[in-house]
RNA sequence: GGGGCUGUAGCUCAGUGGUCAGAGCAGAGGACUCAUAAUCCUUGGGUCGUGGGUUCGAUCCCCACCAGCCCUACCA
């Protein structure tokens, strides 16, 4: 088995899990379940990023301290995954002993390889970027990022050589062309380390909420120069040996676009200062767009506070908690995977989702389960007849299993599922074909329904990624014992394997369709 | 200022230096009635953003322009 280890970004817990904070860790969810599918030993992970002036300041606003501001905010998202069904390994919170060891181990290194220094620094400083600005970077004397007043700052800093990587780097990126994916934004990057590099300020100060640095007391490590890190502990990085040896080995990372220069730059950066190569392959996904506006924490909070009447009141509905009660969580994540190709930006609304959900989720395989499940029920007493070995619809399979798992291998869930709804269709046109419920109780009613009942038994295979409680709730209902998540492909796709004999049942409708 | 991306049927998007530019959804017509007013069949003539250029020939190559988005040192 493989390895494959894949990385959500660690959320920083200044606020709610929002629909975007999701669909990263819903698409990284359905990506680590269709590899341990396809049998790969997969390990995925996910957190929280809990350090950093602006932790501090949440705390103090809510008279609490940052230890139990950050437990609090971590413990939302737990739960916004556990309702998500997001399947993680490992879950790490930035706060954990074993992420403050990593971190000094790791940064120890490179301080010791000389590639850190400390350097006096001051100038205009945003509390909220927890950075330094220059005048012309101001807006109006504000942050350009945050609109808050820049105050004067002079403190001693550490700063990580980054200067010294730019020919590393552009070697390493001409040696790995695959390395940040998709091409556009591996252009991105290129592009931003041709620029030219500048050293980074990784130390802080002015508080004491943060990793200390293990040569110097009165320091600890900035937010992000320590957050990176977390990919290493996970992975066992000073731990455990042979784990980090088979994980670093196979290290997927999936970020938002947002997020490129820190993943694409620095960290690899970073792990060449210490010794150790850089991660396989980051995956950078685009942003999704709600009515051209990106849809983050700043838009929820505007629309929270009142603003345009209408419009702000949707911001209950964006979300994902909102969702999943209202459509379910399966049609969420089936949005979430389905609607939006990873890479590229993505609207995200309402009506879009209502649409997805009749077409694909109600109207094609929800009302295939219903009129396969009926007529079973009425032509053969209730029970599943075996498929056909030699039906048209097993080359349709096959096709589908390749088509689909192909799409799945190179980061485009939206394609893989598009490919595995056409066996759907072609499960629809052949029972509109053969019209099973006008024929005599008899082999060939038993042939074109156990053909059909065989097609749902992979589909619930096929969409067990992006829907997990979807594919058991189908194999339950058609008499498959087991889960299709503990199925591996390419068997458990291979046509034959509904055998006949198990008792069908004829549920509610799946999924009901919406009004829009 | 510098850099990157996008602009294709009503909507969301694929796509290729050359026979009629494609899919899904929506819409239209028909069939059917097992099924969640679902399904199946038929139906898409859209200046492939605008103006040039290269070429025997461009939507796809080059240039300019227009429109929108993003990055330019810390919100997925």
């Amino acid at each position: 088995m493989p390895p494959y280890y894949l990385t959500t970004p660690i959320y920083y817990v200044n606020d709610a899990p929002h629909v975007g904070t999701a669909y990263t860790t819903v698409n990284a969810d359905a990506l680590a379940r269709w590899h341990r599918l396809v049998g790969d030993e997969v390990w995925f992970m996910t957190g929280t990023d809990e350090h950093g002036a602006k932790i501090v300041e949440a705390a103090e606003a809510n008279g609490t301290t940052p230890q139990d501001w950050t437990d609090r905010t971590s413990a939302r998202f737990v739960e916004a995954w556990r309702r998500l069904d997001i399947a993680y390994d490992d879950f790490i919170r930035t706060t954990e002993p074993r992420h403050y060891a990593v971190v000094q181990r790791f940064l120890q290194r490179i301080y010791d390889n000389g590639y850190i220094e400390l350097a006096p620094y001051s100038g205009l400083y945003c509390v909220s970027c927890e950075d330094y600005y220059t005048e012309d970077q101001l807006i109006e004397g504000t942050c350009p990022v945050h609109g808050r007043p820049v105050i004067e700052m002079q403190e001693d800093n550490y700063f990580f050589k980054l200067s010294a990587f730019e020919d590393r780097l552009l070697e390493f990126y001409d040696q790995h062309p695959d390395f940040v994916r998709p091409v556009s934004k591996r252009n991105e990057a290129l592009g931003f380390i041709r620029g030219g590099l500048r050293d980074v300020s990784i130390t802080r100060t002015s508080f004491t909420w943060g990793v200390p640095v293990p040569w110097d007391s009165g320091h600890v490590f900035y937010v992000w120069y320590d957050a990176l890190i977390n990919y290493l502990t996970v992975a066992g990085y000073g731990s455990d040996d042979a784990a980090f040896a088979s994980r670093w080995g196979a290290a997927h990372h999936l970020i938002g676009k947002d997020i490129l220069k820190f993943h694409c730059v620095w960290w690899p950066a970073m792990c060449m200062a210490a010794q150790i190569d850089p991660p396989d392959e980051i995956f950078v996904h685009g942003y999704l767009l709600m009515g051209g506006q990106k849809l983050g924490k700043t838009m929820i909070a505007a629309g929270a506070a009142g603003g345009d009447g209408a419009k702000a009141l949707r911001v209950t509905d964006v979300s994902p908690l909102a969702l999943a009660d209202d459509f379910g969580v399966d049609p969420l994540r089936y949005h979430l995977v389905r609607d939006v190709p990873l890479g590229g930006d993505g609207d995200f609304s309402y009506e879009g989702i209502v649409s997805r959900y009749n077409a694909d989720l109600a109207n094609n395989l929800g009302n295939l389960v219903s009129r396969v499940t009926t007529v079973v029920q009425s032509k053969c007493g209730g029970v599943g007849p075996a498929c056909d070995e030699g039906s048209e619809l097993a080359a349709v399979a096959a096709e589908t299993l390749e088509t689909t798992a192909a799409a799945w291998a190179r980061w485009a869930p939206h394609e893989g599922l598009e490919a595995t709804w056409r066996l759907i269709g072609a499960a629809n046109a052949r029972l509109e074909a053969a019209e099973p419920w006008k024929m005599e109780p008899g082999p060939a009613v038993d042939a074109v329904l156990g053909d059909a009942l065989e097609v749902l038994r992979i589909v619930a295979v096929l969409i067990g990624p992006a829907m997990p409680a979807t594919a058991r709730e189908v194999w339950r209902r058609i008499g498959v014992p087991g889960d299709p998540g503990s199925a591996r492909l390419p068997d458990a796709a291979a046509w034959g394997g509904y055998e006949g004999g198990a008792t069908v049942e004829k549920g509610a409708p799946l999924f009901p369709r919406r009004k829009a």
